[in-house]
DNA sequence: CTTACGGCCCTGG
DNA sequence: ACCAGGGCCGTAA
């Protein structure tokens, strides 16, 4: 089968379960830690495809602006607020900020 | 084989 | 700091 995309999703996976918490990760930054640059959009992808059950911190996974990559009127938007801001994250509009820490002048 | 579409990224205005 | 445009990679139609 394909072994190079294959392990891209373990490695991704892996990584992903490595994920601190408290602590985010850009899709693309993910990608590179698999070994595979630019591969961002399939990190994506493959998010969609995980499990409703998963353990995987997928709400830790953002997009490199800070922002959540869902619409703000989206079911998926709310949750992976709800759960960043459980994780001490303060979600201002779709924006990211560090806990307790936006900019920080 | 061409077109369309993503839980994206980067650069510019 | 915010929005828009173009580019990248893979999968599905």
């Amino acid at each position: 089968m394909n072994q190079p995309i294959d392990r891209f999703k373990s490695q991704v996976l892996h990584i992903l379960s490595e994920i601190p918490k408290g602590e985010c990760i850009a899709y693309g930054e993910l990608a590179k830690l698999a070994g595979f640059p630019g591969y961002a959009r399939q990190v994506g992808s493959l998010m969609k495809k995980l499990p409703k059950d998963t353990k995987l911190p997928w709400h830790r996974v953002i997009n490199a602006q800070k922002r959540i990559s869902f619409p703000e009127n989206t079911d998926a938007y709310l949750r992976q607020k709800e759960r960043l801001e459980q994780e001490g994250w303060v979600i201002v509009g779709n924006k990211l900020s560090l806990n307790k820490n936006p900019t920080k002048k």
